[in-house]
DNA sequence: CACAATACTTACCACTTGGTAAGGTGTCAA
DNA sequence: TTGACACCTTACCAAGTGGTAAGTATTGTG
């Protein structure tokens, strides 16, 4: 396989990034996790910031693909949402460096996207969206409510995948281990309770 | 005031540091903002190391100075619990740049928290989770599954203050501010939420 | 075989990085 | 007046940064 060397050069890329942040990590040192040269990097990829577009294109579309497989998979829009979401958490245990560089990049981005004005999460965001105002009761929920319990959905998923170490750190690696283990039936709890209670119109 | 200046170099750095993360900004870049130059920065810290540690210090005050005010406000732990995470809500909103770099830090430290073992935010965690466990119906809950409920709920209020500039760019600027004016309330739903359903030895 | 494209290499470059060395200037106490 | 100290300055440095230029070895392909 001739590009093989390129696909690793991407997942060093990714791993590293998710790591230490864009700056914090030079080309160079890329490069020496794959045992080539700073060059032969640049050859592939032209410059750093088209290698990191090209690491968060690989992510996007490992997004998009498990939207279309979980699209399909329940009728029931409540179940449906709900399968999506625990996927999303499942990848998230699976690829933990994934998580931390879009983490990075909603942080690093603050700036930048105001002018770019497009972003390669929006497609995602909508897809989830449009799943929570098609279960029952949140119909007449405006997009902006129900685009906030997709934050909060996706900030209780992302913020225990990124804190994990700290955590691992503080409670102890056993402790640790023992909230990962309890971590989907809760997160699955929190979306139940969240879903249960669509905003106005309605009262608890 | 002597120290005049290095107050407002440490405000700088915390602005800039939570900006573009640890490695994405230059001292010179910090002494610049103050209109002085980078050896007059390194006369107050010694490094950059030091000054990073300085700006996280003041973060850390902060947070306990927070705690302490808000312990004593309420005498039902419910109600204590929720004033605080509403409080925590609130000193976010006025001060983003210390939410986006502890989150930058929770990413940075990955490596290092390991052999460090201990780490500043620890008695702040450990405050949040008694005061879980102090709530009726929470009392035989594994100290565990209260972290990871608290792990939740700032989970939510710290993914909803770093995506801020891309969900505007995302939403719109009207929009944006319809979410961030309802966020409070919905925050305090999900709050009541994860509290009124304490895990195990309860069924829904 | 010729030839072109791919996948690299070494050599080099201008610039930036964090940090040191040494000196200047003001204030204030002995 | 002297000296110590805080608070800065200019000058400098070795190492590292992203990137360019030019050449080489290998691999198809006509």
């Amino acid at each position: 396989m001739t590009t093989n060397t390129k696909q690793q050069l991407l997942d060093n890329a990714e791993r590293l990034f998710a790591e230490r942040g864009f700056y914090g990590v030079s080309i160079a040192a890329i490069a020496d996790a794959e045992g080539v040269t700073k060059q032969a990097l640049l050859h592939h990829f032209g410059s750093k910031e088209k290698l990191y577009g090209e690491v968060l294109g690989r992510i996007s579309d490992r997004f998009d693909a498990l939207a279309h497989q979980s699209v399909s998979m329940d009728a029931d829009p409540l179940d449906r949402l709900k399968h999506y979401l625990m996927n999303i958490q499942r990848s998230r245990t699976a690829q933990p460096n994934q998580t931390a560089l879009l983490i990075r990049e909603l942080l690093d981005n603050k700036q930048r996207i105001d002018s770019a004005g497009t972003w390669y999460l929006r497609p995602f965001l909508n897809g989830l969206t449009d799943m929570v105002m098609a279960v029952p009761g949140w119909e007449n929920a405006s997009r902006e409510q129900a685009l906030a319990l997709v934050y909060q959905l996706l900030g209780a998923i992302n913020y225990f995948s990124i804190s994990g170490a700290t955590l691992k750190a503080i409670v102890g690696a056993k402790a640790y281990a023992e909230m990962s283990k309890a971590f989907p039936a809760q997160l699955e709890q929190l979306i139940t309770s969240g879903l249960a209670s669509p905003p106005s119109k309605q009262r608890t």
